[in-house]
DNA sequence: GAGCACTGC
């Protein structure tokens, strides 16, 4: 394979395009949609009819308007909704709305929303669904008259905050105003405001103090084909809420792939379908398997590049480190197909989370110019994550190959261990993946799979996000939002019982549920913090230690992307510069070392050379202090106190190391006998302490913040603590007479005895 | 001796 000779126009034998019936071909299905050109009732008439012009929507009536009403009041002069004058702008985005392909079902859309108080809609890209539909809804449900607010989540912040934006515009309003968005540390929303554009944990967080989102007439739930977990729990509320709150209008909207999942799950709700608007894919598949997906990965995009026409190229892999490699061979590669070949210039960009934003932002460079004029024209190549699958859209891209590949999360409830593994995607997923090719003309999509293992193998959806997380979080979130019947709330896929069992058997060792599966009073508390239980717990815990502004910090820092920068080309600097800050009792206390030299004087001056000098994440501390920010307002509001040790007072760093116990007792691995493995307590795992701490090898007992399955099994950011510590400040998951027999137990019964006859000389005395 | 896809509160 590899002495194929680029010009070689093999992908069209061997990679033969789908020949069957097109029109049953699923992803060529918006060419053969049925052509729409019916203005029903006369509705699409031309502007300025002789209607009069209207102020404000007085007249309509709630529930019971039409499209045409609707149209009228939209064409001005005044705004419907605040009376202004319309500007130019408005009528000029107005005329582009009404191209959209929503727009000629909105009579359809309000027939339907007056019928039922749950709609499904199913809109493909394109479709104008997520800014007109939220618009439709207003004009019906007149939710200013009546005080009340038209939500519309979404998965994703930056969705929130340009849609609502894109949608001020759109209403000539200003942003924050009648329309708004609301996320994590960020509300843009006043009085006026009528539609509010949120994340969907948002709301589900206000779910937790209303639970009747009274506050709202009408949500509209978008993207929930995504299934997060967040939409899962707020479709099982609000089918809950919809009984109770019979004036709720409900719209869920999603792709159209599990649309039918949908309307079956909301008690056979209608559905409205409407078309996208994006072009043709050519699907191609390999003959045969590949065995090394990487490596076809790069001869086909290297391929494309010699033989296919003007387009850029976007190539799905799964990880930074894998993104960087084939990056750089695809670079060399092509140089040479350049200097041998005459090929046109090549430009390859990374895509990945972790990536600076600003580097993110090159992806939008166009493609390169021909090196000489009149030569080969130039391509750009995108090698990207999932991220190029949902949250970012690039124009110009008319090849995509696919590989077939995702890191994706996994949860195993039997060693309560979540872990990332390179797993076969959906055809979902595949088929968003081809559709990346298709946004501004025709393309092709290369998949590095055989079209029998596409039909045989791969699963429909990929399994949403509730099916493959460790539930504590959520548990503890439903008990909050009023759901005392877990087993019985009516989710779309509920969870195995035993991921459940292992959530409630958690918060109940972290005293958050009482033995009848209730909430205690440091379960309500605990579910007030945006934070893993035994992070809250350990938070609500730290003024019993004297040290809750260091574990305020701390679980900061904790919540945020790693700190330490370690980049491959400088990993010896960087580590000499993480030593400065190690301390030699673990990493949580080295990472609070950084955080306070971080918010020193010197650092401060100049933090982003500082940063750089010292090897540490600029972004991350940010992040780490806004939300020490926010968890500091919930914890006055809760009236924890914020109290520290003495810096100089020995117990210091050790009040802090007994925090740390309080809310990850669960989380502690002891040193073998051979001295060289851990084994988790209770699970009986064995671990490895993951090479980048700072801990010797010396700790017999350490608590630690993560598992990390690789190769080997690592447990990361570790810190060292005193097995007598875990006694007193645990002693129900510690009581030994219910203790797995072991050595770990044994070592434990010997620190009990040690304990005890202590107190007896203490007590003869 | 180094393995964090992505999102969210």
């Amino acid at each position: 394979m590899a002495d194929r000779r680029p010009e070689e126009p093999e992908m069209s034998r061997a990679k033969r395009p789908r020949t069957d019936d097109p029109s049953q071909n699923p992803y060529l299905a918006h060419m053969y949609e049925a052509q729409d050109t019916s203005d029903y009732n006369g509705y699409n008439r031309s502007n300025g009819s002789g209607t009069k012009a209207r102020t404000g929507l007085s007249d309509f009536k709630r529930h019971a308007t039409t499209a045409l009403q609707a149209h009228d009041a939209e064409d001005g002069p005044n705004n419907p909704f605040n009376n202004a004058p319309l500007s130019k702008q408005y009528f000029n985005i107005l005329k582009t709305r009404r191209d959209l392909p929503v727009h000629k079902q909105r009579q359809e859309f309000l027939d339907m929303f007056h019928k039922s108080q749950i709609l499904v809609f199913v809109g493909e890209t394109g479709s104008g669904k997520t800014t007109q539909i939220p618009q439709f809804v207003l004009f019906d449900d007149l939710p200013h008259f009546s005080g009340k607010l038209v939500a519309c989540t979404q998965p994703r912040r930056v969705a929130a905050t340009s849609v609502a934006q894109r949608v001020a515009n759109e209403m000539d309003v200003k942003l924050g105003d009648e329309v708004g968005y609301s996320i994590r540390f960020e509300d843009v929303s006043g009085p006026k405001t009528i539609l509010k554009y949120m994340t969907d944990g948002m709301l589900l967080r206000e779910a937790m103090h209303d639970h009747n989102l009274t506050r709202y007439s009408c949500i509209i739930l978008d993207e929930a084909h995504e299934r997060t977990l967040a939409t899962d729990l707020l479709m099982g509320l609000l089918k809950e809420i919809a009984l109770r709150r019979p004036d709720l209008k409900i719209v869920v909207m999603s792709a159209t792939l599990d649309a039918q999942k949908f309307q079956r799950y909301f008690n056979d709700a209608p559905l409205l379908a409407v078309p996208g608007r994006t072009h043709p894919v050519e699907i191609f598949y390999t003959p045969e398997p590949e065995r090394d997906y990487v490596e076809a990965a790069l001869r086909t995009v290297l391929q494309i590049h010699a033989t296919e026409p003007e387009g850029d190229i976007l190539l799905f892999l799964t990880g930074e480190e894998e993104i960087e490699d084939a990056c750089r061979k695809i670079t060399l590669e092509a140089d040479e197909m350049i200097r041998e070949a005459d090929a046109g210039p090549l430009k390859v960009y990374p895509l990945y989370g972790n990536l600076p934003p600003q580097q993110q932002q090159r992806i939008f460079e166009p493609a390169p110019p021909p090196t000489r004029p009149g030569g080969r024209p130039g391509r750009k190549v995108i090698v990207g994550t999932n991220v190029a699958e949902t949250s970012l859209t690039i124009d110009g891209i008319v090849y995509v190959v696919d590989p077939g590949f995702s890191k994706q999360k996994v949860y195993n409830p039997r060693i309560r261990v979540e872990s990332l593994l390179v797993s076969p995607i959906s055809k979902a997923s595949a088929q968003q993946r081809a559709g990346r090719a298709g946004r501004t003309r025709p393309g092709k999509c290369f998949r590095l799979y055989t079209e029998a293992a596409f039909k045989k193998e791969l699963i429909e959806q990929t399994y949403p996000e509730i099916l493959r997380s460790n539930l504590a979080n959520t548990v503890l979130e439903l008990k909050k939002l009023g759901v005392d019947d877990l087993v019985h709330f009516d989710l779309m896929d509920p969870p195995a019982p035993e991921t459940l069992m292992r959530a409630l058997e958690e918060l109940n060792y972290l005293a958050c549920l009482d033995d009848d599966g209730d909430l205690t009073a440091l379960g309500k508390l605990a579910s007030e913090f945006p934070l893993d239980p035994s992070l809250a717990v350990m938070l609500i815990s730290s003024p019993e230690f004297y040290c809750s502004n260091e574990i305020l910090s701390l679980t900061a820092l904790l919540s945020v992307p790693q700190i330490f920068v370690r980049p491959a080309s400088a990993r010896k600097r960087a580590d000499e510069m993480k030593a400065l800050f190690a301390h030699p009792d673990g990493d949580h206390l080295t990472m609070l070392n950084v955080y306070h030299a971080f918010k020193g004087a010197e650092a401060q001056a100049d933090p982003k050379r500082w940063c750089h000098e010292h090897f540490i994440s600029l972004r991350a501390l940010q992040s780490a202090d806004n939300v020490r920010q926010q968890l500091k307002r919930i914890m006055e509001k809760s009236e924890l106190d914020l109290v520290s040790t003495d810096f100089n007072d020995k117990d210091y760093y050790t009040n802090i190391r007994r925090a740390l116990v309080a809310g990850f007792f669960m989380q502690v691995a002891k040193k073998d006998p051979s001295g060289k493995t851990y084994k988790t307590v209770k699970d009986d795992q064995s671990v490895l302490l993951h090479p980048s701490t700072v801990l010797g090898v010396d700790s017999e007992w350490v608590v630690y913040n993560e598992f990390v399955l690789t190769t080997k099994n690592y447990v990361r950011t570790v810190t060292a603590v005193r097995p007598e510590w875990l006694l007193d400040i645990a002693p129900t998951y510690y009581d030994l007479a219910t203790f797995p027999k072991g050595e770990v137990r044994t070592a434990l019964q010997r620190t009990l005895d040690k304990i005890k006859r202590k107190q007896a000389m203490k007590g003869g005395r």
